[in-house]
DNA sequence: TGTACATCAGTGAACGCGCGTTCACTGATGTAC
DNA sequence: TGTACATCAGTGAACGCGCGTTCACTGATGTAC
């Protein structure tokens, strides 16, 4: 009550980051706005002054989580060319990562979404289908192969593997650990094989 | 009211079958029981003479989900041998087909849980853990290498890929149609020309 | 084989609860003079 | 620079609604004699 328009912007991006979180761990439909104000630090009321629906949230959500995403793989491909590493290895293994696997929250939004977007609103739908598009023409770009439609076709399917690896070893990792590392580890080997062919 | 033992027992099956469809397409948090009880022909209160609860539907729904999965798997390698196809490669084709991207509520139930699995029960993550594990098994007996380590290594990367591109591709489906089909398409050719080598 | 009665699948109203959303209110911020 | 007032982010109660679950009930099925 009475909050400058500085922190106002502050209170909706903690909001934002709050949502994204939720969201990510238990699912859109799952989390409600009551318990997501709140982790957000504010009443329930208030959330209306931020956005028109709850949907208007999970397409800014959506917005924000395919920005840090694209931002992380900037990152992380900047990082290889001033390491001299291949940046194609680097983000396989990051990708399939147990650190990966654990942490939904902050991980690549593609996979964290993967299995809810097709319910989303279509705002949501839309930023996630650009994020993907974007995703794969970046890895296409340091993929190594002369032909660009042959390293388009190199990185769809490749982002389609690590984002199964990924998928299927956290859908069994908590009733079956082993099966989980498994799987993360048969990716990781299988996909430097093939990047190397 | 009134019905026989056998009645009943068909009954309860239609409730199992009306709930794999609605769960499989909207997802689990998002179906309600009264819809779910109204789609298999009956009122609410009637669900708690077969199910203790919400959570022992989702269980059962998930091992027949496993159960019909493995039975379509069995199937179409019986039907490769009869007819001297390669199984693994009538595999690929009908797993990254259009018919199995529309079909969600028939289709390969790996893929259709793959995003909520996480977020249910205990007994539905263990059906569906145990199911993957045998799914894996059967693709690594129809997989060329004497080696059965390395079948089974080409197994679990081979079906994390078609699993990745098809949830890719359904994700994108509605908004980028385009973009769909060349997820599909992409994962189909590397895939096919994969088992070749 | 026919009758009397217990069983129990299915009915539909009701329970407390949390959902998304609305609203009258508050009070510090930010503006106009 | 100081005062008066409008703005609007945040509060917290309330809305109708559907959720999962419970319950008293019904009546055909299935059993005991």
């Amino acid at each position: 009550m009475g909050v400058s328009k500085q922190q106002a912007i502050e209170n909706k991006r903690s909001i934002v980051a709050a949502a994204e979180k939720l969201f990510r761990e238990r699912g859109v439909a799952a989390v409600g706005l009551t318990e997501l104000t709140k982790a957000a630090g504010f009443t329930q009321g208030g959330f209306y002054n931020h956005f028109k629906s709850k949907d208007a949230l999970v397409a800014a959500v959506m917005e924000k989580a395919m920005e840090d995403g694209a931002a992380q793989l900037i990152a992380g491909i900047q990082a290889s060319k001033t390491s001299a590493a291949d940046p194609m290895k680097r983000h396989i293994e990051w990708y399939l990562s147990p650190d990966h696997l654990t942490n939904i929250e902050a991980g690549c939004p593609l996979t964290a979404f993967a299995g809810d977007v097709r319910r989303l609103g279509k705002e949501a739908r839309q930023s996630y289908a650009r994020g993907l598009r974007w995703n794969v023409d970046q890895l296409a770009n340091v993929i190594d192969d002369e032909n660009p439609q042959e390293r388009r076709r190199k990185a769809i399917a490749l982002f389609s593997q690590m984002v199964g690896s990924l998928m299927l070893s956290r859908a069994v990792a908590e009733v079956d650990p082993d099966f989980a590392d498994e799987i993360l580890k048969d990716g990781r080997q299988q996909l430097l094989q093939a990047i190397k062919a």
